[in-house]
DNA sequence: TAAACGGTTGAACAACCATTCAACTGTAAA
DNA sequence: TTTACAGTTGAATGGTTGTTCAACCGTTTA
């Protein structure tokens, strides 16, 4: 995407309103936030990472529990967990041969209530 | 995905704290509502998608000066453009050779809005 | 120490998806 | 009517991604 530049080369049409279009590319957010924008909302869209996220709402859970919940492999579960942790929206705990995750804020949480009130409707 | 199915076949392991399972498992939303959500993130969670939404958010834009804002070909465009019709997050007004795009409703803005605050930490 | 189990990881595979390309529709101007 | 242009659409393509499978690590228990 390039974004921010004037009369990109792959852009095969005329500008019909140039000073609307210049007036919206000011009031743009930078390009990294549209995709750091993006690969959030990316996160949360997987059936499976938002089931995760539900299930150890309120109480942590471990892996094998999480998965039983699911009805997945542990493999499958860990694997986006993984992905959720690495975007800081869960925490984990380890004990004994167990590990505990638990949702990393609250913020999450009401981005997905807010969601919820979006889509029924 | 296999939820709400108890000891699903595919999960390989035992349940440690079946309790707690059966607890979430009460509290979960229905499976269709995940989906529901899931798709939703679906849509927000591509750049060129996000990209239009702020572009059109005040002021409505035709497909060409999208194209032009964001660097990109009409086809392209059009077919994201496609996506977030049927989503319900455009709406269009057709108006000679050209078709305005403007936002649905605010529902959808209040939710990136959250959504910048929380990458913004 | 050895066996058992919870959890992680990398590779492979299949399914999905965004962009490109070409053809097409509909409207407006010549 | 013909030409030009805004916009749409379907097929093809290349990149991304979620799950499976097998192997592995770390901790606990026998």
């Amino acid at each position: 995407m390039k974004l921010y530049e004037k009369n990109a080369p792959s852009c095969e049409c005329e500008e019909i309103h140039s000073d609307v279009i210049e007036k919206r590319r000011e009031e743009m957010p930078s390009e990294s936030t549209l995709y750091d924008l993006s690969d959030f909302f990316k996160i949360l869209g997987d059936s499976t990472r938002v089931s995760i996220l539900f299930a150890i709402d309120g109480e942590p859970m471990c892996v094998c529990d999480i998965a039983n919940l699911l009805g997945m492999t542990k493999s499958a579960v860990s694997h986006q967990l993984k992905i959720l942790r690495q975007s800081d929206l869960v925490t984990y705990r380890k004990s004994g041969k167990n590990v505990y995750y638990a949702l990393a804020d609250d913020h999450v949480r009401d981005i997905i209530e807010k969601a919820l009130e979006h889509i029924k409707e």
